[in-house]
DNA sequence: CACGGCTCTCGACAAAAGTCAAATTGAGCG
DNA sequence: CGCTCAATTTGACTTTTGTCGAGAGCCGTG
């Protein structure tokens, strides 16, 4: 790269402009570059994560709500993004909520583990940059064979590269067709080593899939509208990290599972924080399933689900006492 | 206060202009506000510190002369102000760059050490504010009995309120009379928990002091001219939180040191993190003295002072060898 | 050595943000 | 009930910042 002088040229202009305080013409005369030239090198600075804006998620942990949640679910920490209120895109407004929330759970030197889905790549998208040295951004899960718009490794080389954080990506398929196949693979030096490290994550940021015909893993062609089906009824609630779970958690007993190339979640529960992000209604079974399975200790979720989950562990507990 | 409905909106306001990336007319129709008035929120959001605005201090430790400091005294992490360069204001360049420095290394939950002088409440004075929760400030030596301008307890409260953290201040003199009282104050319950929680700190901030006439102990009275020139000729070579250390970095043995109430240098050296931050360029053989006592593992210094740091520590090794 | 293609830089204009005095609100009090 | 006082809010104005296209410098190449 030739950008050496200028980069440290941003980094000069950054630090007069944001650590001294002083005006872009001041830091413009001082550097003996252009007014233009600084704003430009200021937006590269933010952009490389140089300089760091960051807000502070508190007002979505005061709501008493998520408190309660917290309490209700056990869980260290819940946010909820508002959804009657000041919203602007209800869609995007729990993503950019979750990414904020990622950037303040993450530590220099941290391993991260992430998932894959429509959700975590929105996160990714809209994630400020940041300079977070000797990190590292593992996969959970494997790749999928076709192109799809939100593949696992997209998922991994996005956020590193908005942490300038290292990529760990493994270049495994999701889901192979024989067992035989998927264990033969698993045991591949390359892949048992990937897949071993997962537990020595700090923090893992995942969602919940359905198992319904509008699941990821349908759409992506691991799995066909007749096998989700007959999945469902062998008891399926939810999909995390590629791996279909039952309503209690646990991986579900079936030959797909047996064929992925994916994290265990025993290997995910040993990860020390694990943020789940949630955005759609139609993800209740699901994520209660994930809860229930202890796959979750901090969790991003819209007032209404919110709501309905307050209401169910009421129910619960009143069916229990 | 009835800043409560205010407090919601500084934080809505905030959300929507740093998070969301919303422009200030559209922060203002969203919350039903003039302009004017968001842009006055934002103002106090970045002033209570629900914004944060950092930028990378990578600049100063990449400098080659930083590493080799680094290295050459061992130390965890060194930063180099430039003072030739592109400076605003030599005496605050340092204290501005210490600051910055000092937010990186601040953890939730920390507990932070603060000693006293000019140095110490510059950096405060100028640090920008943030928002950690379960932060303590303790103040790491007595205090002064007469009203001084830098005094212990104002430069612990002044960087508690500036991180939004809990100050916690103990009140007793910083040197007394006779070594009896000093003994039976160190004694007393509320005096004793305090100095015993200091090694609990996961982070020290202080400077060193000269001893000269110039010494902030001798200006605001704990000592005068003549008993300083004689713990100079006793082998006094620098101050540490109110102690008088020797060339070696030990607690010089003398009364005055014995009628102080203060972090025991042993207490110091427990902390994690001793982030010291040298402003004056006469301050080299107090700071040397302090290196050598190990009561520093972060150090902020200027190009000058890093430059004959550097050479001494070459000259060192050349007569060792 | 002239030629694109490239990035970096700058001036000028447009857009956005900061500021201030005046207006409004609201709480406390005689 | 009407008053004051202080805090908050606003509209209008100024300053600061962002952006865009043009131009300048700099390779590697034909």
């Amino acid at each position: 790269m030739a950008i050496r002088p200028a980069e440290q040229l941003i980094h000069k202009a950054a630090w007069l402009y944001y650590a001294h305080g002083l005006r872009q013409d001041q830091v413009a005369s001082q550097l003996n570059i252009s007014r233009a030239s600084v704003a430009m090198y200021l937006r590269k600075a933010r952009e490389t994560g140089i300089v760091n804006i960051s807000t502070s998620t508190q007002l979505f942990t005061d709501d008493v709500m998520a408190r309660r949640l917290e309490d209700a679910l056990s869980l260290d920490a819940v946010w909820i993004a508002p959804e009657n209120d000041y919203v602007i895109d209800p869609s995007t407004d729990i993503a950019v909520l979750a990414a904020s929330v990622f950037l303040e759970l993450v530590r220099k030197g941290d391993r991260i583990g992430v998932a894959w889905g429509r959700t975590i790549y929105t996160i990714a998208d809209i994630m400020s940059y940041a300079d977070l040295q000797d990190v590292t951004v593992v996969q959970l899960c494997g790749n999928l064979g076709a192109p799809y718009s939100y593949r696992p490794d997209q998922c991994t080389m996005e956020i590193a590269r908005r942490l300038n954080a290292k990529g760990l990506n493994f270049y495994a398929p999701l889901v192979l067709t024989t067992e035989a196949l998927a264990h033969g693979l698993r045991a591949e030096p390359v892949i048992r080593e990937q897949l071993s490290g997962i537990s020595d994550c700090d923090l893992a940021l995942y969602s919940v899939g359905t198992v319904d015909a509008d699941s990821h893993v349908v759409k992506c062609g691991a799995l066909s509208v007749g096998e989700m089906a007959l999945l469902r009824e062998a008891g399926a609630a939810g999909v995390i990290a590629g791996q279909i779970i039952d309503a209690s958690g646990k991986a579900l007993d079936c030959s797909y599972n047996r064929r992925v190339i994916s994290a265990a979640l025993s290997s995910l529960r040993q990860i020390e924080k694990r943020l789940m992000v949630v955005q759609e209604d139609s993800k209740f079974e699901p994520l209660l399933a994930a809860l229930a399975g202890g796959l979750c200790t901090h969790l991003v979720v819209g007032a209404r689900m919110a709501k309905r989950l307050l209401e169910h562990a009421g129910a619960a507990t009143e069916k229990a006492s």
